[in-house]
DNA sequence: TTGTACGCGTTATCAG
DNA sequence: CTGATAACGCGTACAA
């Protein structure tokens, strides 16, 4: 293995002198400073990250802690988590991999031990038992999602709330008057995630003040659950013409049963989608969607810890951010004026 | 911080002994490993990670690469993903997590500087230009898929070509005759990703053999696509009677366009798909299919890069494994003998 | 602008 | 069974 020293030999300076030609942290001349990239690239050097972190105090290793058996979207969780480690580059940051399954236990794990600077959290529930541990540790953190008691912590989020409101204001704009929400299932509501209840809040105050009526209906996703789910609907509230959707899983089957049902979109029923507009570009018709910002979670959530980070290096007390992203309706095919009633 | 020399000095012994007890490399007194150990939760003692990594010379931490823009399905990767991060944590090692935009030089940069002793390829195209970089680095490796030369590296997979086989083994004992076979984007095919080629020589050479006539159409998955390779088909050949699918996304819209044609599954048509079991589950009708196996391919991989890690530590050659994993046809609900010819 | 020298926390060798 | 002690490779305060 090729050590700093070996550079310094090789370019006629001081070991240290290559150090800070690195690390930028000192002028350096230009001569020294062309010899030591000439000697580097002869001699193929790469630092040694074991002791970078030992002798720098920082191992310049984020950890990124995801569900395990995830009642989110798969592949949304996938994005953020792409988007956080091509973020974290940027910033000379790797990103370690946690599962939940270690549970709070992991979080104290890298901590304690050095082999994270800092955490972001996926999946964050309303009480979320590894926030206690990041406020023991004080290790720099960002949430993506939003507890209870946010102090402390950085967190951001896709603002719920207003893409349930989005979603009452589009529907009553067009005169639709009964609505049917179809959420995520049970066990997530049960879990008290706090995206699923925020949502359903929003659109409620909402649908209140614009005299909505409304069914909320969990939902599984499945093609049969959906079709029960469905059936359900339409046998309690017949005059329902407006769907909202929040669980991915369920727009197929949904746009299915109704096709299969006799209603066609948008003429008889209109449907807004809360989810990712690659995803309501998809399907057929093209979906009304409520959909979150542009910018990544992930990649906000690597610059609020790295905020953290750096306040934390400097000795200083890290400020908390709290962000969330406003959601944008994209009006699609979906959705048409209500029908008049026979 | 607590460190290993405060422990020893509360317990009474010396640093080594510490070590020692903790690493289990050498036998220990029943009496000062109590001491030990007591010493080590009452300061609340987490081994430096930096410190370990370079006394050790093991940083405890195996790279996954995943792919970028993923072709392949996302909740599957997703789920081999985490398999490999619940693995690893049982021989001791982390996980990190690196994306194809850093392209070859992200496995050499994680080799060369010893942040990682091990490296997992997902997504490896046949010609895979990270592959070089393996050897040239002689760090240890496992690859999810299988290039065209694996001499030197370890490699698993799904028996693709066998799945191909199983599809058009089922069908022909079912008495259909003409067959169009659904897959993957034309993308995939033209960047040589070898699932793709080798699921279909194996459907190929056992469809004719089995003298069925087959079409082999790429399909994007979007709803739209889907009825246009649809149409194309049923234009082309009218007579087809079984499907297979082996895009994960098409699967949906097919169903739901055989049924608006006016086709049931099964008695007008039989749909086989080569995709994950809770996918197969979903649908209606329940979908008979082709699936990996219940072992996942992230754990094969994490024990594959082990052997191999623990062989270099050794200094022996590790040996080469190249691993395919057979895949299991499950009947369900979507297929049924071929209808009879008005 | 450059060099010297020490410390970071563990592992492993060599004595006992 | 246990103790000293020398690496491991790099960062940085201090000195020049």
């Amino acid at each position: 293995m090729v050590t700093l020293a070996d550079v310094a030999r090789h370019a006629g300076v001081s070991s240290s002198t290559v150090s800070y030609a690195l690390s930028g942290k000192r002028p350096i001349s230009h001569e020294t400073r062309t010899r030591i990239e000439q000697a580097i690239t002869d001699l193929g050097y790469h630092p040694n990250a074991g002791a970078r972190a030992l002798a720098g105090k920082r191992s310049h290793i984020i950890a990124l802690v995801v569900p395990l058996h995830p009642q989110v979207h798969v592949p949304t969780m996938m994005e953020i988590a792409i988007a956080v480690t091509v973020a974290a580059r940027e910033h000379g940051y790797d990103v370690l991999l946690l599962t939940n399954d270690e549970g709070p236990e992991g979080v104290r794990r890298v901590a304690a031990t050095g082999l994270a600077d800092g955490v972001i959290l996926m999946d964050v529930r309303l009480d979320d038992d590894r926030i206690p541990v990041l406020r023991a540790q004080e290790i720099p953190a960002a949430l993506i999602g939003l507890p209870d008691d946010p102090t402390g912590l950085s967190c951001v989020d896709h603002d719920f709330a207003t893409a349930g409101a989005l979603c009452a204001d589009h529907l009553a704009d067009l005169g639709h008057r009964d609505i049917a929400f179809i959420g995520y299932s049970s066990g997530v509501y049960r879990r008290h995630a706090g995206y699923a209840e925020r949502t359903l809040n929003g659109f409620r105050a909402r649908a209140e003040r614009r005299d909505l009526r409304f069914l909320h209906r969990p939902c599984e996703g499945t093609y049969e659950s959906t079709a029960g789910t469905l059936a359900r609907i339409l046998a309690d509230r017949p005059d329902t013409t407006g769907f909202v959707v929040q669980n991915e899983a369920a727009i197929g089957p949904l746009l299915s049963l109704l096709r299969a049902s006799g209603r066609t979109v948008p003429e008889d029923a209109s449907v807004i989608a809360i989810c990712p507009e690659a995803m309501a570009e998809q399907h057929s018709p093209r979906l009304t969607s409520v959909t979150g910002p542009k910018k990544d979670l992930g990649q906000v959530a690597v610059d609020q810890v790295m905020a953290r980070i750096a306040a934390t290096t400097a000795g200083e007390q890290p400020d908390d951010q709290l962000l969330l992203m406003p959601p944008e309706l994209v009006v699609r095919e979906s959705t048409a004026p209500a029908p008049r009633r026979l």
